[in-house]
DNA sequence: TATATATTTAGATATACATCTAAATATATA
DNA sequence: TATATATTTAGATGTATATCTAAATATATA
């Protein structure tokens, strides 16, 4: 839980999850709403798949990433968890 | 909203979420159920307070913490709005 | 085969973070 | 005033992370 968390916890990533709410998008467009290399995009994309916040496909020449909602109810189970005081 | 998830993204942290969840601890009974410093300890306490995710109450020699309820809805809502496709 | 899109690797740099030790400070109690 | 509890400060160390550049690799299309 810890590592879902973690890649949570960098704005950049927020805003990759925040464009992926609006609509699936490729690299390139999703590129476009930062200033840094495609390396470094890559890079938050693996670690937003890594903990299955986002998810990708392939169509043709792109790669389209998309928010994974089936992992959300999991998230807030989790976080729900914590704080629920007086439960197991 | 990225530095709540930043508070939340370390396993002592979590744990001492945890702990606070069955009921509100003093930080000598919190340490007992860590192999870190006072000083290391307490770190993580302003860390988890800095975000509200925490509060402390003096209870003469003792200072006592326990979960921030309130601010349970907040984060709730917040990754709620994360992942609401569809929505603003 | 050449081009477009994306990922991966490697090495570099800078910053953040978790942890420690040791000492100082603050508050409350005996 | 001495002791107990907790926080803070300062400096040190090691690891993790975000970012870059540059090059290599992979897949699909023209």
């Amino acid at each position: 839980m810890d590592r879902v968390f973690q890649a949570l916890s960098d704005k950049n990533r927020l805003k990759i999850l925040e464009l992926l709410k609006k609509r699936d998008m490729s690299v390139g467009e999703i590129l476009e709403n930062f200033s840094i290399t495609n390396a470094s995009l890559s890079h938050h994309l693996d670690i937003l798949k890594r903990v299955n916040l986002i998810v990708s496909e392939r169509k043709g020449q792109y790669i389209y990433y998309s928010l994974n909602v089936s992992v959300f109810e999991e998230i807030m189970m989790q976080i729900s968890k914590i704080f629920n005081k007086n439960k197991k």
